[in-house]
DNA sequence: AAGTGGTCTAGACCACAGT
DNA sequence: CTGTGGTCTAGACCACTTG
């Protein structure tokens, strides 16, 4: 895909919020200003502020201007769909992923309704802890359909799935469907995980699709309590 | 604000996918096409395309189309921007709320901070637990920014803040940060909630934005563990 | 090659804020 | 009144999918 054109002006603009060339509770040129700037035209100006706006870095008003926010008191992913490589690596913590269980399974009943297949696909099981400072925090069960990821290993598992997916088989995921509950652990938890005293784990339960609008993903991550955190970052939909 | 052209188009598609009129896993008409029936640009046309995307009801394609969801099986909210009242509703339950407090304070060190106030503001307190079926299990602290809320009865906060916020006094929130993790419940927990043995609640913190940039609420939502559910609906985002 | 969605443009009018 | 962002238009070219 050849690159937009708002992208880069997208950049420059985060580049020079974050470096405090344009300050928080000021205002940014305006939008003809910059369309002169970047030399393009109004509405592609306008594609970079709204995405400026998505991610957190301004707050426009009408007839007003774009205000310039602080970041640093608003640092959050922009939404939840980062891989664990990706939140641990901004936490600056030493992780470690332990691969349990790589193997092929044939669907049974509930799990072919988590992922709207039919009976009779297979499904890649990897059962996965990961420890973060030394200790096991986290327990990931990932399900995914066979017939879009056709081989998967065990070094893959231990690397990043979503790295394999997105960029050895360019497959592209699309949307994700996150619902975050808390369940009472159960004997895998606690023979998997850390687990201490606590007899509860959040466990969120992730839906991913790819472009096609296919599902092909079913994740359950169970967390113990005292290290799950969940940043969600919401604008005010309209219609 | 004049009603947007898009609306009415956006409005019309969804209730024809809800109705089934557009079968989910087919396709709508082309971008094209839609322009001509509503009788307005292609842009505009994709405007109401964006919002049903954003929304979940339909997948966007390049080359092929835009493909119908199924609605049916992804009935979420689109994101955790709705009100206690809302939620409630949804869920066909019998609800209560109960006013402990409401009163005008000084902002104190570590609120101040929360909501990025001068130090000699003055915030609404606002403390009500929330039954569902008979059980408190839910415990809201709101602090609200006096400047922007000059007046608050016991009656608004039985019946809805957001209500009476932006329909009453005007303002638009605009968007919202949330953050969820588990805590150990308070003392105040087990005095104004029936947590039964639960020794955790799961914390939702809060930050409101009107739409001028400006952080007006803080609130933390304490939820008894087995009767906490958070879902949301994430697509991946560009740049 | 034809049709699809993705992007970009130049220009227009509107609603809102500040003067 | 001027300047701001919000919306809409008509037309153009691009990249991708399908026949």
């Amino acid at each position: 895909m050849r690159q937009n054109k708002f992208v880069p002006i997208y950049n420059d603009l985060q580049d020079k919020i974050q470096n405090n060339i344009y300050e928080p509770g000021l205002k940014l040129p305006s939008e003809n200003e910059l369309a002169l700037q970047y030399n393009t035209s109004r509405e592609t100006t306008r594609k970079a502020l709204n995405l400026l706006a998505q991610n957190g870095f301004i707050q426009k008003v009408q007839g007003k201007g774009s205000i310039v926010l602080d970041v640093n008191k608003m640092n959050f992913p922009v939404s939840g769909l980062v891989s664990f490589k990706e939140v641990a690596r901004n936490l600056g913590k030493e992780v470690k992923t332990n691969v349990h269980e790589l193997s092929l399974q044939q669907l049974n009943e509930g799990l072919s309704q988590m992922l709207q297949a039919t009976i009779d696909d297979q499904v890649w099981c990897v059962v996965r802890s990961r420890e973060i400072d030394g200790e096991k925090v986290i327990l990931d069960k990932d399900y995914l359909l066979q017939k879009k990821i056709p081989r998967l290993t065990r070094e893959v598992c231990e690397h990043s799935i979503y790295d394999y997916i997105e960029n050895e088989l360019n497959l592209t995921i699309s949307f994700a469907k996150k619902e975050i509950t808390v369940e009472n652990a159960s004997l895998q938890d606690e023979e998997l995980l850390d687990l201490g005293d606590h007899k509860h784990v959040v466990l969120v339960k992730n839906f991913v699709y790819l472009d096609d609008a296919t599902l092909f993903q079913y994740t359950e991550s169970r967390h113990r309590l005292d290290k799950f955190r969940f940043v969600d970052f919401a604008r005010r939909s309209r219609g």
